[in-house]
DNA sequence: ACTTTAAATAGAACTCATTTCTATTTAAGT
DNA sequence: ACTTAAATAGAAATGAGTTCTATTTAAAGT
């Protein structure tokens, strides 16, 4: 695991720090999406000391260089996941548990058509989220559905 | 149009107030989305005194009820748009100048089925928005082209 | 191993968009 | 007009996220 890191953050030209290593070893570990304090929460318990503001500057980095993938929430916070699949995709968000699950379709380029056509624009960038329910939270019959 | 506006907010349930209507008017009347803040500095000039949390309860109120609606914007902040197309699209977001156009097209019903199949799941909402430049920026060649 | 240097970090302080609170005003039904 | 719940102003608070600076550290070169 260790070796893989350090080869993702040495293709990217950053240098493999601890801290580093082990945001992105919580991240992988979980199935779920999490915020940059409850990833500080986690790191408290392996480090005697580490700042709130590394986990921020980290989670940035790591996300622009498309290494993880932030979760748009209703609430409006900033939660990140990471991914495997390198390849294009969106995701289906449970609301409830924060499950994330891969989807494989993208419409991509049919936006790209209409817009191209009927706007005359360019495209940047998009984003595509389904939130929803799990089968787990589903099954659970919508006891913790929260928000 | 201000019978337009009370036709709204009545079959809302909402008082006709003049600072709702102000708010609905002056976000008709705009093709770009708009921020609080600014919506705040127009409101400034229509009346004597009007309170900034005012203008955000109102865009709240309203954005629950489907009368205007939220742009994802990638410096997290709040901006809103009324958009007179009733039936259920989305949009293409000018990152320079904010202009709004609509996309008549969603993959909804095909990621609702590949949410129920693979995953099971439910489908609660979709977010679905196309961030690039209109035909108006790209002409003027990059010039203003901030996000 | 030792030196050097830029990148990374800790911790404190700060920012400012958004929310909460409370007293007052107002829309609208009787 | 009277009543009442909804809406508002203004002040105050909140807190997620950012900035700043001194210190530490990764890693490249010797
Ligand atoms: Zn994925
Ligand atoms: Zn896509
Ligand atoms: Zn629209
Ligand atoms: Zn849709």
């Amino acid at each position: 695991m260790n070796t893989d890191f350090s080869t993702i953050l040495r293709s990217l030209n950053l240098k493999i720090t601890p801290k580093r290593i082990a945001i992105l070893d919580i991240l992988m570990n979980e199935s779920s999406y999490l915020s940059p304090e409850e990833i500080w929460t986690r790191m408290k318990k392996q480090f005697r000391s580490v700042g709130l503001p590394t986990i921020y500057r980290n989670l940035e980095e790591l996300s622009e260089r498309n290494i993880i993938s932030k979760v748009t929430h209703p609430n409006r916070q900033l939660y990140y996941y990471f991914c495997a699949n390198r390849s294009h995709h969106h995701h289906f968000v449970c609301l409830s548990c924060r499950n994330v699950e891969d989807i494989n379709f993208c419409a991509l380029d049919e936006l790209r058509r209409e817009v191209k056509r009927k706007h005359n624009g360019k495209v940047i960038s998009h984003i595509l989220q389904v939130n929803g329910y799990c089968r787990n939270c589903l099954n659970k019959e919508g006891k913790d559905n929260e928000i």
